[in-house]
DNA sequence: AACTACCGCAACCGCTATGTT
DNA sequence: GAACATAGCGGTTGCGGTAGT
């Protein structure tokens, strides 16, 4: 016998999610927590795979998520950690908090492979390209899928808790700067003053973003999320937010914001 | 202004890992 | 331990936006 499909192929839509069915994934995931992916869509009224919405949730909508390209801090990490684990992503992002697998597995293809090619850098091996290779290194760089020290990598298992990426000891990161050259004004960034302010009490409740949303209140509890962090709800079921255009909206919360035309000082 | 090529990202697909009965 | 269900992961694709001609 075969293998059950993960969900009903009959009548399950695909393709971009709109905002009506953001709004009724976020409406359920508060209400009830993330649970049972499969039967999510029943519950909440959709007509999508489960799959679907769990990749919708972690790769969009979760609250803690940071927008916005990745800084060259997060790049330098990306791309050491990349040297360590290979092709790991979720093990790659699980060291960048508010990044999501997939968001650096585009970031990887889309920009760091080129960079590193550029640079004369095998962006398989992170050996220099022009080197060269002994058998062995050709196997590991064709198979791509295990690192001589990989299995060290796996055992020493970076401490998850910390959000704080320059903590681990294995890893040559340097914090940002005060003096860093980088755009991080667009980035999102832990140690970018911009994001500091979305996260703000102050700008949250300036911008009136009060979380509307049914049931809201204590039962958002079970899914950990601070105060400010239910309130970065506000704009998925805020109606201001729900547009035709699904690419306008994709940038979620931040999407309506300027981050370099915020006055942060008269702001904060 | 119209067309084309390229780029970047969101989402899908297929597979593996893990949990449950 | 086997069979099945579900979650998670990584590779790939499709589409919209944009730069170039």
């Amino acid at each position: 016998m075969g293998r059950q499909p993960c969900c009903d192929k009959l009548g399950v839509k695909k393709g971009p999610w709109t905002a009506e069915e953001d709004k009724k994934l976020v409406n359920f995931i508060l209400t009830h927590g993330q649970c049972c992916w499969r039967s999510v869509p029943k519950l909440a009224g959709l007509r999508r795979c489960g799959k679907s919405c769990r990749l919708r949730w972690t790769n969009y909508l979760r609250p803690d998520l940071k927008r916005g390209l990745l800084n060259e801090d997060e790049e330098q990490l990306v791309i050491d950690l990349h040297a360590r684990l290979g092709n790991r992503w979720s093990k790659i992002a699980a060291r960048l908090p508010g990044r999501t697998d997939n968001e650096i597995k585009n970031h990887w293809n889309t920009h760091i492979k080129k960079k590193l090619i550029k640079m004369g850098i095998d962006p398989i091996t992170h050996e220099p390209l022009h080197k060269p290779d002994t058998p062995q290194e050709a196997v590991v760089g064709a198979t791509n899928d295990h690192h001589p020290n990989l299995d060290a990598v796996d055992q020493l298992e970076l401490p998850k808790d910390s959000g704080d990426v320059s903590s681990s000891a294995a890893v040559e990161f340097s914090p940002p700067t005060e003096n860093s050259s980088t755009d991080e004004s667009v980035s999102g960034n832990e140690e970018d003053p911009s994001l500091n302010l979305i996260w703000s009490e102050a700008f949250l409740n300036d911008l009136t973003w009060n979380f509307s949303g049914p049931g809201s209140g204590g039962e958002y509890g079970e899914l950990g999320f601070s105060s400010s962090e239910e309130n970065t709800f506000s704009w998925v079921l805020d109606d201001r937010n729900v547009v035709d255009d699904h690419r306008s909206f994709r940038v979620g919360g931040f999407g309506e914001i300027d981050f370099n035309s915020l006055d942060m000082g008269g702001k904060v």
